[in-house]
DNA sequence: TGGTATTTGTCCGTATGTATC
DNA sequence: GGATACATACGGACAAATACC
């Protein structure tokens, strides 16, 4: 978990600013890695550092012996950031919208096999079970169907669960939530998606499944998001590896 | 382009083959960074790299002051690695499955006002668009529509498509592929994806768009992918960031 | 409760290799 | 060949979180 203090991410910060406001425009090389050394007066690791993580976002590609290319567009916007886990909760802050979540189901369970099979969760623990339809402008846009265990995340409620559970996790728990794996896939539409929300003709539901790890490598959450199509977009930044041999 | 070759990618390819072989198990902690500093003989700083990478992928997640502790698990096996670029013929060596292109179109078009909008390509260029249909075992999995920008990439031929055109790109003109930016999308069948995947009652595919840069910070490649829903699985590794307050 | 050792995180400086121009 | 720029690798110092006694 970087500190938003840290040299290097504040240096990232500026030139992801800078990129933003187009002080550096796309198809442009950025300052050589010695001018910002010494521009930022650090060393020169700080500033690779910096510049891997614009990478990683798809902010710029460096070019060996050429320089850092800045290859940022403005996109379309998405409901979720780049390759970061975030709440529904923090992308609506983060959109200006105004969001709202209902909760028809919130129930306590133990697993079973059918579940063991769906969540990867143990046989025989005690779970929460919810069900949290998410409102975004008076449009439900996705039906949540969340798991967690009850031995890491204890005290859950409803009216928690109307709010953020990671709020709560992280603030009243102090679980830090580091880790997530995501599988996206499309499925078929079932009884409950046709009934919150508004499908139109599809007849499928772009589904997210999240695996969230703590901090002792226990995965405590499953949760199965399943979004109105036209509503959905999945942003990605890949890197090419040379291929092998 | 990481080389295979290098130090912190050769501890990253041990360490990743004695987790996947349970050497070092799920839950555990890896070995120290001193400890494995002097085993493999290198700086600290080259272990902390290679660890970093298997963190990307989420193999382990770091621990500030406790270690790092393996999360791999063995997953459902996906047509596409985690965040990588992998073009249909590598992931079909990958998963050892006998792969089949067919080419029904190949033509050069000049760039219009509808295909700049879906290309991001601007008008009046030259390309080439190609689709392409691609089976595994006898089924008709996935639709490329691949755009290309001539004068980056000239020379293409039919023959060419049939194969794998990125081996083309990167073998015959010596560009080296180096970023993309996906977005995952669902939308409505149209007749061609009727005609060519078998899609039972699903009225939806799932489209992947990709957007190609070359060192130039050119865009020379525009593709959307439209994939049978049922097989489709998109996998993808997170890190939480501390929320800022 | 407190102090110490362990472990990861950040940052620095330097040297050398390699690709581009 | 020489200059420039990024890539790899080393070693050291200190901070911060954790574990243990």
């Amino acid at each position: 978990m970087p500190s938003i203090t840290t040299k290097y991410n504040k240096i990232y910060q500026d030139l992801k600013s800078k990129i933003e406001d187009k002080t550096y425009e796309a198809q442009e090389l950025l300052p050589s890695e010695a001018i910002l050394t010494s521009y930022y007066d650090c060393s020169r690791n700080t500033v690779r550092r910096a510049i891997a993580n614009l990478a990683l976002e798809g902010y710029v590609q460096s070019l060996h012996g050429k320089g850092v290319r800045v290859i940022y567009q403005p996109h379309a916007q998405s409901a979720y950031a780049f390759g970061n886990v975030e709440s529904f909760h923090e992308a609506s802050i983060r959109n200006g919208k105004i969001a709202k979540t209902e909760v028809p189901l919130f129930v306590e369970l133990v697993v079973d096999q059918h579940i063991a099979k769906r969540t990867s969760f143990p046989v025989g623990i005690e779970i929460y079970y919810i069900q949290r339809i998410r409102c975004m402008e008076q449009k439900a846009l996705i039906i949540d169907h969340n798991y967690f265990r009850k031995d890491v995340v204890p005290g859950l409620t409803k009216e928690i669960a109307k709010g953020s559970i990671y709020n709560f996790i992280e603030n009243k728990l102090h679980v830090h939530i580091v880790t997530t794996k995501r599988v996206m896939t499309v499925e078929h539409v079932n009884q409950l998606d046709r009934k919150y929300l508004e499908l139109g003709d599809y007849n499928c539901v772009a589904v997210v499944s999240n695996y969230t790890y703590n901090a002792d490598g226990i995965m405590f959450e499953y949760t199965q998001s399943r979004h109105r199509p036209d509503y959905f977009a999945f942003y990605d930044q890949a890197r090419r590896n040379s291929p092998e041999e």
